[in-house]
DNA sequence: TATTATTACGTTAGGCGTAAAGATT
DNA sequence: AATCTTTACGCCTAACGTAATAATA
């Protein structure tokens, strides 16, 4: 039977030209390679090399050999990687969102859940989220609400409004309530890695300007600093600081008041129980 | 780095279910193959295995690796076996003939040429000739005068001429030569494996009908006893007996009168020079 | 009780490196 | 002289089988 280490010599060898290169790039002997050759030659059991009192090279056969061994040590080792990924992938979570809230609630209640896994999150576009989803690349989805995912199972998971933040002495702080159309045209802070909202802020406000901050430091000395308006939610408000200065208009449009869906292969059934399970502990929908 | 001969355990496991039957079937004791698969555990790096006080059988992670490593097997197989194959080609001289006379030359004459090569010789239609040395299959092809077979080498080998023996008693024997018109309509004793004699005797001979006999004897036998005609060469009759009561007549057509041409690729130059140095020696066109 | 996996243990074969030899440039 | 392959030799690891242990059906 061929012992792939014995192939991983010839193919050096066959790179390197001669077995005194090979073994040192192998950090074994020359004496030892020259065995291995040897015994190579005994399993195939045919030629291998042209032989000199000085001098070793391949023959036909053998860069036949050495080129076919090259193929089999790249399927061994692909086979070692596929496994220890796919066990890696039997022992996480992969849940994808399109946006940062539902995370914050989710990813607490799937590692508390599931202590000993490995929980796995990221942000994505809603095509991209479907297809993670069909490839099995993640486990669980969360979605807005009018994404049809008839290939599996979903269940409301929570909701999630959006405001404007503005200082009272701001153009927009008499409304009591605002549209996008009242916005339109004026700039606004931004936060950068908002998944969906993103999209959604630039489409439903053409006539504005955004000024992205990836710095959550640097969000909020601009926000401070300036009479810039931006937006936050009900959920951003619970989990993260928010400037008291400021007050918080509701935006009216029904794309500014979304319910998150959760969605999963009927497989996962258990995980996205456990988060419903463990949500309903810390609030309702 | 993995190990083949543990993997061909792990298959086995895999296959039987228990260590001890795969123990037994690869006439191994158990504590090996115990002591094999924790080994292939640690050289993966993950669980393979759900373990009981005395139970052990594969997990998810563990049934993928089996089932690669069976490919992996296989395909080690084959690597041994193509490259055994390929070195027997190696020393093989495979020649491919349309007729068989043009082998009694050839072939003794490779044999004296490369006495350490083994000879193969088929015999076969014209196209599956080209075929073969597209393919690489053969070394060497004998094919007939007016066959293009542009993409190779090729040169005049030896003519064979084509002869109607009967009895002086028959009707043809008063000819001193024939066409294939003249004798269209008599029914022939003819002999299995000769090339493309045999397509081109029904294609000129629609109306003849041919009793084929695949035994040396029993064609010579029914040719004593009877007074069918049979076909003979010049080429035959140097190398196989004739009968002496027969009369031999010339068959005039063209196309029973062939000159043999030996193709091949321009690597194999040497194979077919050696031929016409030996030949030369015995007879020349 | 029979079967199965695992651990313990002693033996041995085989693989490695050092050293040396033979050969070439 | 330097480089390269191969042989010789001694060490030592590691792989195997036997025997024993533990657990189960």
């Amino acid at each position: 039977m061929l012992d792939l280490n014995e192939l991983e010599q010839l193919v050096v060898f066959a790179r390197l030209g001669t077995l005194s290169m090979a073994a040192q790039e192998l950090h074994i002997s020359q004496p030892t390679i020259t065995r291995t050759m040897q015994h190579l030659e005994e399993t195939f059991g045919v030629p291998l090399f042209i032989r000199g009192k000085n001098r070793i090279a391949l023959n036909d056969t053998g860069r036949k050999a050495a080129a076919q061994a090259e193929q089999l040590l790249e399927t061994a080792d692909n086979i070692l990687r596929t496994v220890r990924e796919y066990d890696q992938s039997r022992r996480t979570i992969s849940v994808t969102s399109c946006a940062p809230a539902p995370l914050w609630y989710v990813l607490p209640a799937l590692s508390a859940a599931y202590p000993q896994m490995t929980i796995a999150s990221s942000l994505k576009g809603i095509p991209s989220i479907i297809e993670d989803l069909n490839a099995g690349r993640c486990q669980l989805a969360i979605l807005p609400d009018g994404v049809q995912a008839n290939r599996f199972r979903s269940a409301p998971l929570l909701e999630e409004h959006l405001y404007v933040c503005v200082p009272a002495s701001h153009a927009l702080a008499q409304h009591s309530s605002l549209t996008f159309s009242d916005i339109n045209g004026f700039n606004f802070l931004l936060r950068s890695e908002i998944g969906f909202w993103d999209d959604m802020c630039r489409v439903q406000m053409p006539a504005s300007r955004f000024f992205v901050q990836t710095d959550e430091y640097e969000f909020w000395e601009l926000a401070k600093a300036s009479s810039l308006p931006y937006f936050t939610t009900d959920l951003a408000d619970r989990y993260l600081v928010s400037l008291s200065s400021r007050i918080k208009i509701p935006v009216t449009n029904p794309e500014a008041n979304v319910t998150y869906y959760i969605a999963y292969r009927p497989e996962h059934q258990a995980y996205a129980d456990s988060i419903q399970q463990i949500s309903q502990r810390d609030f309702s929908l």
